[in-house]
Parts: C-alpha cells; sequence; structure tokens
DNA sequence: GGCTAAATATGATGGGCATCATGTAAATGT
DNA sequence: ACATTTACATGATGCCCATCATATTTAGCC
C-alpha cells in the first residue's frame, strides 16, 4: 500500500538507522536485506524503492552514520576517555562507525570507500580543531596519531577475548594518548 | 587417491598458508572452501578430511599464522617504520594477520579469538621487549599504545581512498609513535 | 469523488556455498 | 604380494540471500 510522502521518508530514515546499527554490530556480510527491512519494520518486498542494491544502502548508510558522527566539541580528553571505555567497547551497534566498519571497508565499492573517505577527514580536522594550543604540524601529527590509537585500541580490545587484558588494552592506550597530547604540548 | 603421509602433512600445510593469504586479501566470508583448496592446488573434496568445518580452518589458520608471526627482533623504530609503510599498506594478503584481521574477529569463534588474543598477547610482550630502556608500567603503556596506533593506522590507510591522505596516515602516526617512544623514553 | 501513480507486501527465481555421499587409487602393514 | 585403510576427487543436496515479478492499497491530483 502507498503510504504518504513524509511517511516515505521517515521510512528510508528508519531503513538507514536499523542498517546503520545492523551493520556495525555483525558486518555488511552478516547482514540480510530483509533482516534490516524487518528491524525497520517494513518487509523486503519495498527495499529496491528506496536504493538500488545492497551496495547502494551500504554507501548511503556510511554517508548517513558518518554525517551524524559528532565526535563531539568538548574537551579532547574527556571523548578520548569516553571513546576508549568498555561501555564503547561493548557497544558496537550504537559505537563508532568508524571503530566497527573502517576494516570492512576495504571490500565495499567506490561509493562506500568514498563516504569513509570523507568522514575519516572531517573527523580527522575536529579532532585537530580540539588541539588549538598546539603548532599546525603538531596538531596533525597528534590528531592522527591519536585517532588511530583509537581506533586500533577499539579494534583491539573488541577482538581480545580475556576481559583483564582488553580491559588493560583501553586503559593503557588512554594513558598513552593523554600523555602524548601532553608531551606535544609541553614541547 | 591417497598419498602419503608426507605429502598429506604439506597438503595440510600448503591449505593453511592458502587461506592465511586468501582470508587476509578478501576476509574470511568472501573466501569459500572450495577457494581456499583451489589455491591449495587440491579440489573441495578433500577439505573435511583435514578440518571438520569452515570455523575449524579459520581457528587453525589464524593459530597458524599468529604462531609464525614474528615482528621481528631486530629494533623497534625499524619495525615500526616497515610496518607503517605504503608497502606494508598494500600487502594485505603478505601482510600483519592482525591489521587485516582483528575487526573480523569479533564474529568468529570462541577457538579463533582465543588464538588471536593470544596472539596479540605475544605481540604486546614482543614489543614491550623491544623496549628494555624504559621501567615496566612505561614499557607497557609504550607497547600496548604503540600497537594499537599502528594496528589502528594501518587499517584507516587501507580504509581511505585518497592516495595522499591515505600516506599521510601512514606517515604521521609512525612520526607520532616514534615521539612517543622518545618522549617516554626521556621522561 | 474518482483516477492514476506510487509505496509496500507477498511470493518467485536463481546462484553461491558449506557440507555430505560416494567413488578411486595408492600407501601402509603383514 | 595382498588386503585394507585412507586421502583425495567428483558429484549431489539443501539452505540462504540478493534481486525480480506481481498484487494490493492508498496518497495525491483533477
Amino acid at each position: 500500500m502507498k503510504v504518504s510522502r513524509e511517511q516515505m521518508a521517515e521510512n528510508r530514515h528508519r531503513i538507514l538507522d536499523a542498517a546503520s546499527r545492523l551493520f556495525r554490530e555483525k558486518g555488511f556480510d552478516a547482514v540480510s536485506v530483509a533482516e534490516v527491512m524487518k528491524a525497520a519494520g517494513l518487509t523486503h518486498g519495498g527495499f529496491y524503492g528506496h536504493f538500488s542494491s545492497k551496495d547502494d544502502l551500504i554507501a548511503q548508510t556510511l554517508a548517513h552514520v558518518l554525517a551524524a558522527d559528532s565526535g563531539g566539541g568538548g574537551d579532547l580528553r574527556t571523548y578520548v576517555g569516553s571513546y576508549l571505555s568498555p561501555r564503547h567497547r561493548d557497544n558496537c551497534a550504537g559505537g563508532c562507525p568508524t571503530a566497527g566498519l573502517a576494516a570492512a571497508i576495504r571490500h565495499q565499492t567506490p561509493a562506500a570507500r568514498s563516504a569513509m573517505t570523507e568522514g575519516l577527514r572531517s573527523q580527522i580536522d575536529r579532532i585537530g580543531k580540539a588541539l588549538p594550543e598546539l603548532d599546525p604540524a603538531d596538531r596533525r601529527r597528534a590528531a592522527i596519531g591519536s585517532w588511530a590509537a583509537m581506533v586500533g585500541a577499539v579494534i583491539l580490545a573488541r577482538a581480545i577475548d580475556d576481559p583483564v587484558l582488553s580491559d588493560e588494552v583501553l586503559e593503557q592506550t588512554r594513558a598513552w594518548v593523554d600523555a602524548g597530547i601532553s608531551q606535544v604540548s609541553a614541547s
């Protein structure tokens, strides 16, 4: 049955949100189109009215979730602390899309890779802006190095099957990033 | 046809090597059992004589490749430099299994996760041993923080669709890790 | 109010893949 | 040397999934 324009727009939004959560939680391959539609409260039939293919859904979902990805205008240390927390590690579905999906981007279409690239570019810029006390070269290096460590630590912490070591990876990386930012600031 | 004991052992080894390369290059899901066997010079029929399932192959492949993963007894800065090189970024199939597979471990069986955990534990220890000038607490923090940054940077560099930014992520992370190691050493 | 087009539902279709069944020939032990 | 076991090959089987075909209902326009 046909639905109103605004209902359709809301449906589309729900599909993207559902896809975003499911992809982060289970990976692109392990989520079926039908599963996404069901999570959005629809059936699989209407899917191709919204997207031309599953690859198209992936690309649009990435653009959607990376645009929404704030990173916060707040204090960088606070952000690092929450990023490198057990809570974030355990919340794949609602957590950072870069940590959850960056490694899988390699196997996706150019459109998806492009969306991820732009998301990373702006994330690096955002972190850089949170380090105004540094000169531009140090700022760039600190932003990229910190971001790589943060993403890497969450990926490793999620891969590790021992809660003690997993917690340690998060906490030591937090201390390391904090120290790196401070040391550069002091140099 | 039956083959000799040693031929069978060699076949098994070839299967694991082929699987290791294919998994790193294309991911666990995108590689079929038949593809692995073909790459090993066999047909898919004999597979279940060597492994009880594809999941079993994944777990054994991880144990195989992570045991072989040296990380080198050489200089840490040299290792970091080669790890964070465009050459390594572009060589998924032959590159670090952690960078290629860690993010996918989340969706694998407990046996696979356990193999990855042990691999990471020994890798962190190895990096720590390459920092003998630090006291134990700093050493541990530097080892974990550096390793997280290295893995994260390679994953990000591989995800990015712009060679300039991708190269920059590698190079800036290399500089950041170098500086971090030095700063801690000097503190 | 009635017509038309569009959004979604239900129900195929076809291919890929993990796993299994069976055949075959060679290695191993006596 | 022979029997037997066994490692591998060939050839199903059945499931899951992306995509398509068709039906249905209702929004949007006159």
